[in-house]
DNA sequence: AGACAAGCCTGTACGC
DNA sequence: TGCGTACAGGCTTGTC
């Protein structure tokens, strides 16, 4: 599933090969994809216009265009964003096509939106009225890259809060980014049990979580993310990436802690979310 | 055939 | 009263 670093190779993908470019036809397949406003507002809104910039923030990719406007794209679950020869086969679930016109250094190409489960959307809007066009934007927490996320600010996000902490790692309100796979990584790495309440956690162990919240996450955008068996995650060459091979407790349910060779405990908290653990690496005890 | 996985929103219930 | 929190349900579909 895309998470930031997944995220992040797609957006280093755009800004090595489609920033700058002019889009000059536009084809929505489903109107699904671009429920948010209309077939009308995407296609007209991405006609015509250039890709001035490749950002993104949490798990949301933002490209501002030469009109003005800025072009969201989240790809949820099972969202993929390819980039292909013009004219090439395209795979069951493009939703969107935008046509990019040939330059000097690069041919006709087509940037594709495929998301099989709809999930996903393309949002075109005016940066004047991202509160009421695209509120969770602006709701959006610390992205721990982006915004250069330090043990202080960390302090802050979990003082008095009572949740787990693995909860509030997934809560996108208030750090920006980080979904099932690299939480479980995360805590692991800082050796904190996913059901301590965030607020009884002391500075060694805040300063461990801020540690292994970087160092993976950016172990990761090193390694062009996590693809996993379903290669639901590909970037914008269609290429899998390898952090996968690096995971310690996401999806080895059963195997042995590659730390202490007990073995991995997987359970599901709230809303059904599976939670990876090592029981001795992430006592209980304290919690 | 039916359960399941995912991210994120909404609605409801509860406790501080 | 109101907020923070937990949890269920909904959306979707390929895979097991």
């Amino acid at each position: 599933m895309p998470e930031l670093p997944e995220v992040e190779t797609v957006r280093r993908g755009l800004a090595a090969r489609v920033v700058g470019r002019r889009i000059d036809h536009v084809a929505v397949g489903r109107e699904r994809a671009v429920r948010r406003t209309s077939v009308r507002a995407v296609v007209d809104g991405l006609t015509g216009t250039t890709i001035l910039a490749a950002c993104r923030r949490g798990k949301y990719l933002l490209l501002p265009l030469d009109s003005g406007d800025t072009v969201m794209i989240h790809l949820r679950m099972s969202g993929q964003l390819l980039l292909a020869p013009s004219g090439a086969a395209r795979p069951a679930h493009t939703h969107v096509v935008a046509s990019l016109a040939p330059t000097t250094r690069r041919p006709a190409e087509e940037l594709w939106f495929v998301d099989p489960r709809t999930f996903g959307e393309v949002v075109v809007f005016d940066p004047d009225r991202a509160a009421v066009e695209v509120p969770e934007l602006v709701a959006l927490g610390i992205d721990p890259l982006v915004d250069g996320l330090d043990v202080a600010m960390l302090t802050r996000l979990f003082a008095d809060r009572r949740t787990r902490i693995k909860s509030l790692l997934l809560d996108q309100h208030v750090i920006a980014g980080i979904g099932n796979i690299y939480a479980d990584e995360i805590l692991h790495r800082a050796r904190i049990h996913p059901d301590r309440e965030a607020r009884s956690l002391r500075r060694p162990q805040i300063a461990a979580v801020h540690a292994a919240m970087k160092g993976i996450l950016e172990d990761s955008v090193r390694a062009g993310g996590s693809t996993l068996g379903d290669r639901q995650y590909v970037d914008l060459m269609g290429a899998g990436g390898s952090y996968q091979d690096d995971h310690r407790v996401y999806g080895r349910a059963g195997q042995r802690c590659l730390t202490c060779a007990r073995g991995i405990v997987r359970r599901t908290i709230a809303g059904g979310r599976s939670t990876h653990h090592c029981p001795v690496c992430q006592r209980a005890a304290t919690l």
